[in-house]
RNA sequence: GCGCCCAUAGCUCAGCUGGAUAGAGCAACGGACUUCUAAUCCGUAGGUCGUGCGUUCGAAUCGCACUGGGCGUGCCA
């Protein structure tokens, strides 16, 4: 049991033993220490209670203090503050307890059942094999990957999936884009469709091909080589975005093709389900959903008057493929610009039969990319895009994780390439990865010097306030982890990261660790054992080198 | 017009299921390396939390109305 979950059931104890209701779970919140002087751990129970009792918060927090059982190898002291906060503080038993219970947990510590094996899919990226990957792409990789990563160490089933829009329209215009470039590069300047893909890319696309085959596609009708070429192409574009999700270290357990769905026409099968349960009807010569019904802002076609599927029916089918499989949850990522897609998707899930917060969309919103402050023009060669692949080669995978995690996703964000790039101090990547550095060059000199790390068992001289402030900050671990899960809201592990490792940096200068006190020396190692122990974790769970030498 | 996202220090951002004195980093200024990694640390300075009402013991946080910026609002995908 953590000393928060102790503290929570002793509060708890104690209203029970005054004759308080605690069914309303959100009394027992916690608030975590703010300042120096406001306690460990610290609880607003007797203010909530205040109207409803109504008597005074601090008579009510004073009752409860009386009431209080504490356990002294946990708790040092209560004291009632304020209008009445009641502030714990952790005696220093319990910290040095924790950092032996950290150091045993090792790349367990942080784990947690809370997801109780529920199954999570989570989708994202899933850019059109149109083109190359972008940087909004490689922001969504990063947010997404982290939090599957999230939630499977907090008990959840989690999986990553990426959907692969290889049908319809667009993957005719690839071909024929491709087919024209691949005809011009032949001596028969043939124009690229207006909607078609203008990037470098498929000319040098073309160009492969007529170095490794030749001309021999040049005597196919032109129907037959535009689909010969939309294969090539869309084989060619997914392999490099498989390419560049490895790269990246993103590893999909599913690459779901969309014309799987068109080919065994699940798309008709969810049609009908909805046509039955009288969730569609028809109008102007088309299929109608009344996903007004269900919030939306007004109602979608489904199949348009000449009888061909909508993307909207085709995605219905998607996702109702996704709960078929045996998800309780679906999040999807998306951009900014499929916000107003949301409620009909919503809509059509509902209609469908599942509950409404089944599925559930977290929009991450769009990148800026700057160099040195200013904005970076476009890549003629990508086609009006910045490429994922010029970014990470250039900024490196660890860093471009980093700030990509490193802010809300409902915030737009400014990614400056010089900024990233910098080994300084405005980098938290290398901050963080300094802190997991410098513990280990620690505890290589304290090996030189004849300590056996693992040997090391005694922290009670761990009492110095430095010292003790890793202490605590290390036993917020868990709790951050199932915050950021469930809120997903990644940024808040590298937030506690670097925290964590600025605790660590004031503790190492203000104290020397490897002295000639044997058993101070044992007690500050294991505090520095524990401290790279959360510090591996938490880089282990962004999918970012913990470096034992920087 | 309607809907969604955003607005916090000069800059980049935390803090938001209501809690105590709104925090970091960068930039600026001043300090600390003969001592376990100075990619570090310490100190100084920096704020009408976009504006105005409201809800209440208490609001950066919740509600309403504005202002300003972004996006959406297809029988496109």
């Amino acid at each position: 049991m953590t000393p928060h979950q102790h503290i929570q059931n002793r509060i708890a104890q104690a209203l029970v033993k005054l004759g308080f209701d605690i069914s309303d779970e959100k009394l027992l919140i916690l608030e975590k220490r703010k300042l120096e002087n406001f306690g460990d751990i610290a609880t607003t129970v007797a203010l909530s209670l205040a109207k409803s009792a109504q008597r005074p918060p601090r008579e009510i927090a004073q009752q409860i203090v009386d009431a209080f059982e504490i356990e002294p190898s946990i708790i040092e002291r209560i004291e009632i503050a304020g209008p009445g906060f009641i502030n714990f503080y952790l005696s220093p038993s319990c910290l040095q307890q924790s950092v032996i219970d950290i150091i045993r947990s090792a790349e367990q510590y942080g784990r947690s059942n809370k997801g109780d094996n529920k199954r999570v899919q989570l989708e994202f990226v899933s850019a059109n094999p149109t083109g190359p990957l972008n940087i909004v792409s490689a922001r969504a990789a990063s947010v997404g990957d982290v939090l599957v990563n999230l939630l499977n160490m907090c008990g959840y089933q989690a999986q990553r999936e990426f959907y692969v829009n290889d049908a319809g329209r667009q993957i005719e215009l690839l071909g024929e884009s491709l087919a024209a470039q691949y005809l011009t590069e032949l001596g028969q300047p043939t124009p690229i469709p207006q909607e078609g893909y203008h990037g470098e890319y498929l000319r040098e696309l073309a160009r492969m091909l007529i170095s490794a085959e030749g001309d021999v596609y040049l005597h196919l009708s032109t129907a037959e080589r535009n689909r010969q070429f939309a294969q090539k192409a869309l084989l060619y574009m997914l392999n490099r975005h498989q390419q560049t999700m490895e790269h990246f270290g993103v590893h999909f357990d599913v690459w779901f093709k969309e014309s799987r769905l068109r080919e065994t026409n699940e798309h008709l099968a969810v049609l009908q389900r909805l046509e039955i349960s009288g969730h569609t009807y028809e109008q102007d010569g088309a299929i109608w959903f009344k996903s007004s019904a269900f919030g939306d802002e007004k109602d979608r076609v489904l199949l348009t008057n000449d009888g061909r599927p909508t993307y909207f029916l085709v995605d219905i089918a998607y996702h109702e493929n996704k709960f078929e499989r045996g998800f309780e949850q679906v999040i999807d990522f998306w951009g900014p610009d499929h916000h107003g897609y949301i409620a009909r998707m919503s809509a059509a899930l509902q209609a469908l039969g599942h509950p409404k917060d089944a599925f559930q969309v977290c929009i991450i919103q769009q990148v800026n990319l700057l160099r040195n402050g200013q904005p970076v023009k476009m890549s003629k060669r990508a086609g009006e895009i910045i490429e994922m692949d010029e970014l990470v080669a250039e900024v490196g995978v660890d860093v471009t994780r980093f700030f990509f995690i490193d802010r809300r996703t409902s915030q737009p964000m400014d990614f400056d390439i010089e900024i990233a790039k910098k080994q300084s101090d405005d980098n938290p990547s290398y901050y963080v990865q300094y802190a997991h550095a410098r513990i280990c060059s620690v505890l290589r000199h304290a090996e030189e010097h004849g300590f056996h790390l693992d040997q090391l068992k005694s922290t009670q001289f761990l009492t110095e306030a430095a010292a003790l402030a890793v202490a605590k900050k290390l036993l917020d671990f868990p709790e951050v982890i199932i915050k950021a899960a469930e809120s997903l809201e990644p940024h808040r592990l590298t937030g506690y990261l670097v925290e964590t490792a600025t605790l660590y940096h004031k503790f190492y200068h203000e104290l020397q660790i490897v002295t000639d006190e044997q058993s101070i020396t044992e007690s500050r190692l294991l505090l520095c054992l524990a401290t790279r122990q959360v510090l591996a974790n938490g880089l282990q769970l962004l999918r970012i080198s913990a470096p034992t030498r920087m």
